[in-house]
DNA sequence: TAACAAGCCGTTATATTATAACATTTTTAT
DNA sequence: ATAAAAATGTTATAATATAACGGCTTGTTA
């Protein structure tokens, strides 16, 4: 069983403020958050953000440049993402659908080229704005 | 039948320029090559972007913010893409896959959200670079 | 233990991507 | 002819992201 990762504390600081986050955060508002804990350089984030979605604990929301927390417990699947964004709320929420997953993970062009990764993004109407 | 739509000069060199190109181009690179021409600030290029996106003569690659023209017979359809994207040249191919779409254009979500668009980008290595 | 590599940290400066705000002109439809 | 809609041009600025430099810490290994 594979040690659960260690965070550095910018890490984890960069990390628990997206956990808790009820939508999408961006970059630059996470910096704001988190000056109150000494982090004060847009890079500073950006590494502890480049880490995180290496190691699966966040996903970047490549529509809106923002990001969020893995649901998927812990996805070691960084390489097999797929969200459901509200165009009008804009709540997004991490897909776990295995049918989905599998169809995607197995899809061949024509061309015959395999992939090793996907990023998938839905959008529509959330229930409570439709 | 629908008239074809007539682009304005501005939508029509920028048009031009992303069709012609082999591979995603990005805004500002369109800008440096339209200056010829007479387009001189970046939003007349942002500009004609949106126009053409809209009319789903082109679309953007979300993971590099970069623009190619549409390769199925000017895609109605801007609103179901997908593409497959070499992660060691960067071409960049759009996926013409009839299954493919009705079965993403079908998906429903454990919600029951019903999606109007989708995006997906696939990553690996083409036939050149594997 | 020395010394080396790898990872993380902090800081300043800068590059890249995109939009706001305003004034004007052209095109289209009535 | 008139009014509405779309496109243009320009300046300034906002938002997103990386380069380049140097130092600190930690774990490995010669
Ligand atoms: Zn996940
Ligand atoms: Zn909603
Ligand atoms: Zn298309
Ligand atoms: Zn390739």
């Amino acid at each position: 069983m594979p040690q659960a990762q260690i965070l550095s504390k910018n890490q984890q600081v960069v990390f628990e403020i997206i956990e808790k986050a009820k939508g999408p955060l961006k970059a630059y508002s996470i910096l704001y958050d988190v000056q109150k804990k000494g982090i004060r350089a847009p890079l500073q984030v950006y590494r502890a953000l480049d880490k995180l979605l290496e190691l699966g604990k966040i996903h970047k929301i490549e529509s809106k440049n923002a990001f969020v927390a893995c649901k998927n417990s812990n996805c070691e699947i960084t390489k097999a993402t797929a969200f459901s964004i509200c165009e009008k709320c804009e709540k997004v929420t991490e897909i776990n659908n295995s049918k989905l997953s599998n169809y995607l993970s197995a899809f061949k062009d024509s061309t015959g080229m395999k992939y090793s990764k996907y990023n998938l993004e839905f959008f529509g109407l959330c229930k409570k704005c439709k």
